[in-house]
DNA sequence: CCAAAAGTGTTCCGTCTACACCCATGG
DNA sequence: CCATGGGTGTAGACGGAACACTTTTGG
């Protein structure tokens, strides 16, 4: 009985990228315009057909790097889009995957030649199939663990200054938090290191310039934002 | 070239799941033996294949009803595990899907048929493919929702004792608590009924059973073990 | 009568929150 | 000289953790 539908299973399985970047001091994320039928044209995440030889990760990584031409980024599955009719062309289960890059650091030529477009998460259009719906759930996943864990250092230059440090949480919770209390966690972790250096570009007293010491970081460390 | 990848891909899907249950103050998972091809015989997971005219959600729910004879089971998505050669007889990728049933409410001759096994979820076996790995994934999943939302009483009988209840949030969590600040938490969730009845088989003095009312319980209520 | 599980409050300490003013500089 | 964003400390509220004894009853 499982042979016959081995046999017959005649299910197509892709990766959908939801990427992430802050800019602006709101959160991004890359879509573009589907290229194939049905929808051609439509709003639509990044994506593409799973290869026999790869393994699930790998596709999605590799549909990242053909777009932005970045690798070694920060990735992570949001999970599997199974809904029978979810593309209305053929039977296609997609896995999710939610990256997050820095937005200064892929291929503006890349990116131009696939007409990538930034656009607010919170005002995102009408978009193809259940991509709306990936995209919240990378969403969620991504507030739960910018509290919990040192991701939000993918998100920004490997020196960024602790108000755009704030700027970024306060984006992606949708909530603005008290600067004092804010800066008093960041003292608690060791991990987040003052340089000596100075950035004037966005104000005119010039603001501390921090990095994130992966090294110092590690398991027994903790992470409380 | 989209196109290419479509006509050529063989990859089938599947899913597995994870049956969480609870007896003898430990958390239990039900596994079996694999009834194909390769690696007849090795402890498994329950699994199929996802058919072409249902969700990826429902081959799950019916891969559960199939081998337990329940439905409406809370039942949630884990992922998708897709490394090239999980399956040493094909290329197959899984999604595995946790499902939190009461140990006393499944068909035992179905069990029995399908030559199912409780097994203590730190004691597992030696396990076909990623199915530990899934296993793991899934005890974190439940760890942290069980610490936030009513997952737990899908695990116990409607009626049930505090005893019980703590009991089982040890159990998941591998650790144990203290009892009256346990049950000053459980006090403020007042979805958490006491009701007249007394559960005698615990105990000499016998201990009050309570419900969990789930139409009490709605979006705004807190909840936090 | 005693073993075994049920049931019950208070104190302490650490953490989170609210809150307002001075500083440095470019224009 | 002033507008703009950078930088700093304290007090009070709240929530979590530690902790021990009485009750009931079957055997």
């Amino acid at each position: 009985m499982n042979e016959y539908y081995i046999e017959h299973q005649k299910i197509l399985l892709s990766v959908d990228c939801i990427i992430f970047g802050f800019d602006d001091n709101k959160l991004k994320v890359l879509i573009g315009h589907r290229n194939m039928e049905p929808g051609r044209g439509a709003w639509s995440l990044y994506g593409g057909f799973v290869r026999n030889d790869e393994s699930v990760d790998h596709a999605a990584d590799r549909t990242l790097t053909e777009l932005t031409g970045m690798k070694h980024v920060y990735m992570r599955q949001v999970g599997a889009f199974g809904a029978v009719d979810r593309d209305p062309g053929a039977r296609v289960v997609s896995v999710a995957y939610c990256a997050l890059i820095n937005v200064k650091d892929y291929d503006e030529r890349l990116l131009k030649k696939h007409e990538g477009q930034w656009v607010n998460v919170d005002e995102l259009p009408e978009m193809f199939s259940d991509h709306q719906a990936m995209i919240r759930k990378a969403r969620q996943m991504m507030q739960a663990k910018i509290k919990t864990s040192p991701v939000s250092f993918q998100l920004l230059p490997e020196l960024f200054t602790l108000t755009q440090l704030q700027r970024l949480y306060e984006a992606v919770n949708g909530e603005e938090v008290d600067k004092r209390n804010f800066r008093k966690r960041i003292k608690d972790m060791d991990f987040i290191e003052k340089t000596d250096l100075i950035d004037k570009a966005s104000s005119k007293r010039g603001a501390a310039l921090y990095r994130f010491n992966a090294n110092a970081y590690d398991e027994e460390s903790k992470f409380k934002l």
